[in-house]
DNA sequence: ACGCAGCGATTACATGCGTAGTCAGTGAGG
DNA sequence: CCTCACTGACTACGCATGTAATCGCTGCGT
């Protein structure tokens, strides 16, 4: 049930996820800069996850602190989850066969992954 | 500089790639049923993908066949990239991880991705 | 010769999103 | 006390998207 988290919600999310519960303020201080939000911006898309109910809010004094209600790492796997669905019918294999033919996954990428699986193997 | 593809535009593309040129009617028929669309929601994504550039169209006597320009390799492994990018610092190893960690990769994934990467050593 | 079925093109419309301005309340400073 | 700065809430607005109806053209059947 948990709602659509968009592309600039998403940056938002980051932000809480690295660090809360912030005010607004401190949340619009710590998005990356090359996306240069007014302060406005930044309470309109806190107000849009509230309403989605992914981050919660708690009063301090004048202000609130807003903080995630969702873990990141749900979130990235929902989305991972999706995309290989979407695009290699639920399959790991062909998403790392496809990166690793036109990527070029480096050594270390396949020597981690080869590590992994072999813990993930035990 | 390939337009973005929306989620529905996506379905169509499925249809083109799995086979092409086709007419409108016949994409229409091969769209998955669970999207009931109307023959004239996908003429419209059809124009729309014209316009993104990411599929051509020829004439034939009284109607156009339609055929992608963009190859599904090139497209699945963009929109992996961008995930992966987004979510994991550009690194495939944590995607891997995550999976793993939440998702029950199955023993087969394991031995597949395996294989593959020794083939890739080589 | 004429109307109809089929086709692409155009238009429509609600919703979501990105981005931001404005409003109303309230506590701090003079 | 009164004003002002700050904060959250509300409003705005243009563009993308999902979904579809309508329009104009033209060849086929009669």
């Amino acid at each position: 049930m948990t709602e659509r988290i968009s592309e600039a919600e998403h940056a938002v999310m980051e932000v809480l996820w690295e660090e809360s519960p912030l005010t607004a303020q401190e949340v619009a201080e710590r998005v990356p800069a090359d996306r240069s939000w007014s302060g406005n911006t930044v309470k309109t898309l806190l107000g849009r996850l509230l309403a989605k109910n992914v981050i919660a809010h708690e009063e301090e004094g004048r202000r609130y602190r807003y903080r995630p209600l969702v873990a990141r790492g749900d979130y990235v796997v929902g989305e991972s989850r999706k995309l290989i669905d979407r695009l290699f019918g639920g399959r790991l294999t062909p998403l790392v066969a496809h990166l690793a033919e036109r990527d070029a996954i480096t050594d270390q990428d396949i020597a981690e992954i080869e590590a992994l699986l072999k813990e993930l193997k035990q």
